[in-house]
This record gives C-alpha cells, sequence and structure tokens, in this order.
DNA sequence: GTCTATAAGATGATAGAC
DNA sequence: GTCTATCATCTTATAGAC
C-alpha cells in the first residue's frame, strides 16, 4: 500500500521538481495536481495562490539544504574538500533529471514572484554564502584553501558562479561543462 | 513625425527587452503587441509562432554581439581591459532595466523552448566562449592574462561566472553583487 | 481534505476584410 | 501589413457538496 505520507510535502517536492525543470511560470497547478493524482482545487486548498506555493518551496528547500550543510559539516572534515562535496550535491540535481537549482530558476524569474518569495530566494542565497564563508574561513586557517580578505564576497563570487555553471551547463545538457568549470574555480582556491 | 522604422526589428527589441526581464514563459504577444502599437494578429504576421520570435531573438542577439566583440577589439587594445570591457557591457544590461542576459534567461527556461531556439543559445554561448577565448590567449601571450593549458574550459568558465554574477545580482537589485564577482574572477586572471 | 463544477480572464493562434 | 473578430485551450482561483 502507498502510504500517503503528508500531501502537502509530496505536492512541494513534486512542485519543486517542476519548477527546477521548466521554471516557476511554465508550470501549472494542472500540472502539479496531475503528478500528485489529485485536482487543482485540492492544490488550492493546500496553497491558496501560486506564490503562496513558490514561497513554501524556497522554505523548504532551505530547511533541506541547512541539513544538507549540517551533514556536510560532519561527513567532510577537510574544508576544501567540503567545498567540492558541495558542488557535487549541486551537480546531482543536474544528473537526476537535469534540474536547476531551484532558488536560481527562480533568480532569473524573480520579476514575476510576490516579494515574500523573493525575500525567500535572497534567504537561501544568503544561507548558502554564509556557509561557503565559513567552509572558506575555515580552510584558509587550516591551510588548505586560499584566498585574501573577507570571505563574503569569495562566497559570493563561488556561489554565483556555480549558478552559473549549472545554467549553462544544463542548457547544453552537458555535465562536463559543469565539471570544468567548477573544477577551475575550486583550483584558484587552491593554495 | 515618427519614422515607422521596420517594424520587425521594432518587435524583436521590444520582445527581447520584455524576455530579459520576466522571462520567455511571462511574456506574451498581448504584451509585446501593446507596447509595439500594434495588435497581436499583426505581431503573428511577424513570428506566426511564439517559437519563431524566440529563435528570431536570439539570433539577433547574436548579430549585435558580434558587433560589440568587433568593436571591443577595435577600441580595447589591452586584452585584460577586453575582458574588463566584456564584463562592463554585461553590467550595462543590469543597469539599464534590470535585464538578464537574453541567452542566460532562456537558457534556464531551455525546456520550453523549440529546439530551433535552444540550438540558437548554444550557438550564442559558442561565439561569445570563441571570442572570449581568443582574447585569454592573446592576453596570455602578452603576459597580461595568465592561465595554464586550453583556453577553451577558462572561457566557459569564466562566461558561466558572469551569467551567474548576473543571476544573482538581479535578485538581489545591487550591481555591486556582479562587480565583486567579476572583479573576483578576472583577478584570477591576472598575472 | 478532496471532490465537482464553474468562473473570469489570459494565451497562442487563425480567417478574412481592408 | 495591419486590422477585427474569433477560437480552443489553458490559467489561477472560488463555491459548495461530500
Amino acid at each position: 500500500m502507498n502510504t500517503p505520507i503528508d500531501t502537502r510535502e509530496n505536492l512541494l517536492h513534486l512542485a519543486t521538481e517542476i519548477v527546477q525543470l521548466v521554471g516557476y511560470n511554465a508550470f501549472s497547478y494542472r500540472d502539479l495536481a496531475g503528478r500528485a493524482g489529485i485536482t487543482t482545487a485540492s492544490v488550492h486548498y493546500h496553497f491558496p495562490t501560486k506564490g503562496d506555493l513558490a514561497l513554501a518551496m524556497v522554505e523548504r528547500q532551505r530547511v533541506l539544504d541547512r541539513a544538507v550543510f549540517s551533514k556536510l559539516d560532519v561527513d567532510v572534515p577537510d574544508p576544501f574538500r567540503r567545498l567540492q562535496a558541495f558542488c557535487a550535491a549541486m551537480r546531482r540535481e543536474l544528473e537526476n533529471g537535469r534540474r536547476m537549482c531551484l532558488c536560481g530558476m527562480l533568480a532569473a524569474e524573480h520579476e514575476t514572484l510576490p516579494p515574500a518569495a523573493v525575500e525567500a530566494v535572497h534567504a537561501f542565497f544568503t544561507d548558502t554564502e554564509g556557509w561557503l564563508g565559513a567552509v572558506l574561513l575555515v580552510g584558509r586557517q587550516a591551510g588548505v584553501v586560499a584566498f585574501t580578505g573577507p570571505a563574503a564576497p569569495v562566497a559570493q563570487a563561488l556561489l554565483s558562479a556555480v549558478e552559473g555553471a549549472m545554467l549553462t551547463a544544463r542548457a547544453f545538457g552537458d555535465l562536463g561543462r559543469f565539471d570544468a568549470a567548477t573544477k577551475w574555480h575550486l583550483a584558484r582556491l587552491k593554495p
């Protein structure tokens, strides 16, 4: 028997996958409802408006990614390898269905999102940059990462570079592009 | 009197601006027709389908950008400064209406584009990477740009980084983010 | 929570007059 | 080339029964 799980969580999971693939504006309640096996009216019960759904998707992603960061902090002691593991995690989205980073996609379409969702996207980037910055600092102290000055701008440059690498690699359907770009950027951080 | 210029060119110009701002799927014939001061039926006369319009936009952008590259080759003799000038050109889209790179936007939404348009987007990236690669090579020979190995992967990494910098800077409405990221990436190419 | 039914409007697109 | 008129379809969203 299919344990019917939490419908809301299931909807968020499915919606996220669709948005990552085709974008927020090409995604419809109809499509989502169809995949979830319910009607659009039922989707509206959980998420009254499309903007509510967008916001909920980003909030959920933030929680998931915080868990990923915590796990990486534990599982990958070496800070430089943690940066590599971060890239590998992003790469997995590409591998598993040619999906863009959710917030990278929403960033492109941010002009069409409700303000609350845009703020949530900001928070996602800020979260990720904060974690990357911390890894960079620890890495520098440990002598396995090299850069000068504050970590924040480097973290911003690194995250945006990874987002851009996903964007272009996805357009070409070529994982090698992502690998080459991220490898190059990480190599610039080697002592 | 308004010289009515070429309607087709005018439509492509307006359509490009809209897509750069809100994306391909949030953009409609109605919106475009309204701005051009004609009806949607007239737009369909010039571009039978939305996919035809997408393809024409990208082809036009490629021509415009080739002209930009040629001008930079003439006006900016120093190869490193030419890379800076390239970033400045991309930055201008951000300044002038918070617009994403047309092909960066279409790359995000490529799953919803007709195959011919996707190929045109590929060609845009290949064009740009080719030019960047040539600048990188000349720069290395002149001793003003430093990198090891072939230029192509470096050009890919640089272009994707610039696209990512536009993506995130735009989401925050913060030009400083674009400046900081591109400055950092270009600094990695200094001898 | 999920359904049926429905609304009001937008969407890409076409036929045919001028 | 541009228009009016029209189309079928899709879109987000709501009301009310079960």
